[in-house]
DNA sequence: CATTTTTGTTAAGGTTAGGTTAAACGTACA
DNA sequence: TGTACGTTTAACCTAACCTTAACAAAAATG
């Protein structure tokens, strides 16, 4: 079903260290997004969504465990490995309680830490059928809770979702940027694929695209005969 | 349901630091069964339910890799912490293979392996079951205690509650900002799920939110065919 | 270009779930 | 035997949800 890569946001504010991991990460079919210090990373988190989280603990402005506050109040569930050069006490305390997944020391050997994020991207998997447990969403400047059926724009008042309206725009979410073919939302939230389910469909979409306005970045491409395509521009 | 303490299987070699360790770990509210190798810790895991174990890695006869390996074919889901001397890459990777939650290098911090278990018990607590002996709550300005049955919001005078309205904020309280299945508080507190113990049900619901309504940062929601959720707003 | 098919959108209708209050019921206990 | 308390049932109303219809616009078709 899915065939992405696993999406890695790395927070590492040395540029030398940043770059090998990353490719590093790269190299072994891993999707990597590099942020060079805690206020890019929580902005680039925001703008995407990612399976697992590596950050460092020591960095200028904002450090790894304020980063990871941050990142648990808009995910709940997401992994997350801290990497440290310090061995102190304190700071594993405090990894801990931010809801760390893992932790590393720094020197590490790169390979303990890929049997890691696999242990813990496999972990997640097997707690429930891998992205049928996904249930939380970035899209643009919106946060998709399918879970509680709420969609939440920036710090506005969540909007609560019907069941229908919710399972539709998840479906749309897991295949963001690429066609959700028509007949797949019908088979699996209509279960039935006639002209009535069809047309009640075109319908929820209408519902969507409603909430979906206040970003101008985000839209319900139709493509005509398949399916839809839900976009995310991503301007710099 | 579970007023139990979470019960540790510990297997170490070393008489000095097992007796230590499991002392230091009894102390902190756990169930320590010691055993002094791998031939000894299999047969005491056969015969008990553990929460944890907690295997050295290096034993005589039976190392903890190989232990770890025995157990996993018995119960494919009990976290396994390991200890271990050696710092060997390969060793590493041996036990994250093997099914490690994690991994502890000897000496460590006596209060960083209690975080760690505590993580690991969370993390096992929150998939599913275990729901615990807790029963004294903070509801934004409220106290709950289930256990003597009343509710009390700042200095006021704390109201009485009935025994069904208890169990009913209670339930509620421990899945606090998430979703309380109508059908989980149905089953668990009326023992049947049927069009009548629904409509009670909700009139409990009215009840609570006529109490809660004293701070408006709590309240009641619904969802709409699937249940209720007690949502805290956290205002800065 | 005319025609058919697909999609966009809004609104009406019907059904079910939930919110709330009050009366009925049941049981323990004075 | 009555009254106090917890709970259920009834009743009425509103909100939520989904489908269908209707008409307009866009895209494909020949």
């Amino acid at each position: 079903m899915e065939t992405a890569n696993k999406k890695i946001l790395l927070v590492e504010d040395d540029p030398n260290f940043g770059i090998v991991l990353k490719d590093y990460l790269t190299m072994n079919d891993f999707d990597v997004v590099l942020a060079k210090n805690g206020m890019e990373g929580f902005e680039k988190f925001k703008k995407d969504n990612f399976d697992v989280c590596i950050l460092d603990v020591m960095m200028p402005y904002k450090d790894g465990f304020t980063l990871a506050k941050e990142i648990r109040e808009k995910n709940e569930h997401v992994p997350i490995v801290f990497l440290t050069a310090k061995t102190m006490k304190e700071d594993v305390l405090k990894g801990y309680k931010a809801g760390a997944d893992d932790y590393l020391n720094k020197p590490f050997d790169s390979e303990v830490l890929l049997m890691k994020l696999k242990a813990i991207l496999q972990r997640k998997a097997s707690n429930g059928l891998a992205d049928s447990k996904k249930f939380e969403f970035t899209i643009g400047g919106f946060q998709l809770n399918s879970k509680l059926r709420f969609l939440k724009y920036k710090e506005e008042e969540a909007i609560k979702l019907s069941p229908k309206e919710n399972e539709l725009l998840r479906l749309l979410a897991l295949h963001e940027n690429d066609l959700m073919p028509r007949e797949l939302a019908l088979t699996k939230i209509w279960r039935d694929d006639n002209y009535f389910t069809s047309r009640s469909m075109d319908v929820y979409i209408a519902k969507l695209r409603k909430y979906l306005k206040k970003d101008e970045n985000v839209e319900i491409l139709n493509i005509h005969g398949e399916g839809f395509r839900l976009v995310v521009k991503t301007e710099e």
